[in-house]
RNA sequence: GUCCCCAUCGUCUAGAGGCCUAGGACGACGCCCUCUCACGGCGUAAACCGGGGUUCGAAUCCCCGUGGGGACGCCA
């Protein structure tokens, strides 16, 4: 049997980071087994779906590299086949009319609140037929579902879990406008899909109670279900929009890199002995659905950017240069990009995102004169600029311009003028790159080249 | 409230009855490397929610409690 999974979000505005950790274990799943791995946009939430909001689940997942085979399903073009099932269920006596008003249920749910029940429709149509005056209203199809019994669900993730048929009501299959139901279209949909191994959030578990009854009634074999646990924010409540950053669009406009989005979100809930670090060769090797821990993980930013901060070092310099283009505050030129490419060796040690590597690699893109920060003003205001005006003509002689050279220099003219090293090194590093903290001042120094360097030294000596 | 699920360092986790004096990672702290800041290396502190069982033996199995989470729509 080809194994079929589906990643089913409906377009809400954004892609939530859950819903990439569902997606990828969708998708790893169907990769470790040989399946397939399907998209399906539900949108038959015609007031809140927008054309954007699919864009924005289609970009954040091609952004993050999740590809799904096939073509895009889009449940809201599927409402025949629902509606059809509906009708079916109707004809063999499955499912019902119901007169009942959305008035009168909130009413019912109210009292039984009141009363401490959990709210459920009570199935006051289940077996009554229209009277006269209902005959030409607005009704609701219901389904018929077993009021005795239990139903039990063999759950990849969470093991067998067993409910009493009692604690489950009627369902609505149509709406009174002729609409159907979530409940109705996932589970047509999945059927018409061929999905064998729906793999969600566990918000849905109860779902799959009433999904699997409608499946069977259907005449359907049910699919297998993984629920895996939800995403807690650092407070430990289900991630949301209060939490901050739930889009995936936040890691990729702050600099994330999408392997690493996703050897983080892999590792919330699955794990493979003590590793941290997984290729996806490897996590399509190694993952299995049932290795899926049943408790909630909370999403942890520091991981997330120490994880991130590998993988920037782990990238090829030509890659990262071109990957922390728009992160910079101008647009490249030849020559900024060639330097770049030779300090980026040492600038990729310093960033942990990409945001922050433009940030480190501003000083040597900035034409002059380069701002200097506090630090670097209060280092050549307290006699750096002195010591740089008697480095100067001494560098200007310096003939051969490469880090071990200039290094050799450095360790002469500091003991030649009684400094120490780092004493020699902090006017230089204010000067050329207008902070304190830098990559190796002989590498910067290289990369710079003779010329900038000296007019770098002169703009600050004379400032 | 009712139903369902969960429970190992602050966080993510390893752990399938003896391998556990509970391992790894992030974070924290200290040291080393060092021209700064990083990277890297070394090290320290830090956890089995509580109570009962079962067993020669329990982090691991069972029960109860407690705590946390999720679901209870003519939303998806």
């Amino acid at each position: 049997m080809t194994i079929v999974t589906r990643f089913a979000p409906s377009p809400t505005g954004y892609l939530h980071i859950g819903g990439v950790r569902t997606a990828l274990f969708n998708y790893l799943y169907s990769k470790h087994t040989g399946g397939k791995f399907l998209l399906r946009i539900e949108d038959t939430d015609r007031a809140r779906s927008t054309p954007e909001a699919v864009d924005a689940i289609i970009a954040g997942l091609r952004w993050i590299g999740l590809d799904w085979d096939g073509e895009t399903v889009f449940q809201s073009k599927q409402v025949d086949r629902h509606r059809a099932a509906a009708e079916q269920l109707l004809a063999e006596g499955k499912a019902y009319k119901c007169y009942a008003t959305p008035e009168e249920l909130t009413a019912m749910r109210e009292e039984q609140k009141a009363k401490g029940l959990q709210p459920r429709y009570d199935g006051r149509w289940r077996d009554k037929a229209p009277s006269n005056s209902q005959s030409g209203q607005p009704y609701a199809v219901r389904f018929k579902a077993p009021q005795e019994g239990e139903t039990v669900i063999h759950d990849l993730v969470q093991g067998a879990v067993t409910v009493a048929n009692a604690q489950l009501d009627d369902m609505i299959l149509l709406r009174s406008d002729g609409t159907p139901t979530y409940m109705l279209s996932v589970v047509v949909d999945d059927i018409d899909m061929g999905i064998t191994h729906v793999i969600r959030g566990d918000d849905h578990l109860n779902n799959a109670f009433r999904q699997y009854q409608l499946i069977v009634a259907l005449g359907h074999a049910a699919p297998a279900y993984a629920h895996i646990p939800l995403i807690h924010g650092a407070d430990g409540a289900k991630l949301s929009k209060r939490h901050g950053a739930v889009g995936v669009e936040f890691y990729r406009d702050n600099g994330f890199l999408p392997e690493a989005l996703r050897n983080y979100l892999l590792r919330l809930g699955w794990s493979h002995g003590d590793d941290e670090i997984i290729s996806d060769a490897q996590a399509i090797e190694w993952f299995d659905i049932t290795d899926v821990n049943r408790g909630a993980a909370r999403f942890d930013m520091d991981k997330l950017t120490a994880l991130n901060g590998h993988y920037i070092r782990q990238t090829d310099v030509a890659r990262l240069v071109e990957l922390m283009q728009p992160f910079m505050t101008a647009p490249l030129t030849d020559e900024t990009r060639l330097r770049l490419k030779q300090g980026m060796p040492g600038l990729k040690t310093r960033a942990k995102t990409l945001k922050e590597l433009a940030e480190v690699s501003q000083f040597y893109v900035r034409p002059r004169p380069i701002p200097l920060d506090d630090k670097a003003k209060a280092i050549l205001s307290e006699g750096g600029r002195a010591d740089l005006a008697g480095m100067i003509p001494a560098l200007s002689g310096q003939a051969a311009w490469a880090a071990p050279a200039l290094e050799a220099w450095a360790k002469a003219y500091g003991e030649q003028a009684g400094l120490k090293l780092g004493k020699v090194m902090a006017p230089l590093r204010a000067a050329l790159c207008g902070s304190t903290a830098s990559p190796s001042m002989f590498e910067v120094m290289e990369v710079l080249g003779k010329d900038e360097t000296l007019a770098r030294l002169r703009d600050s000596a004379s400032a």
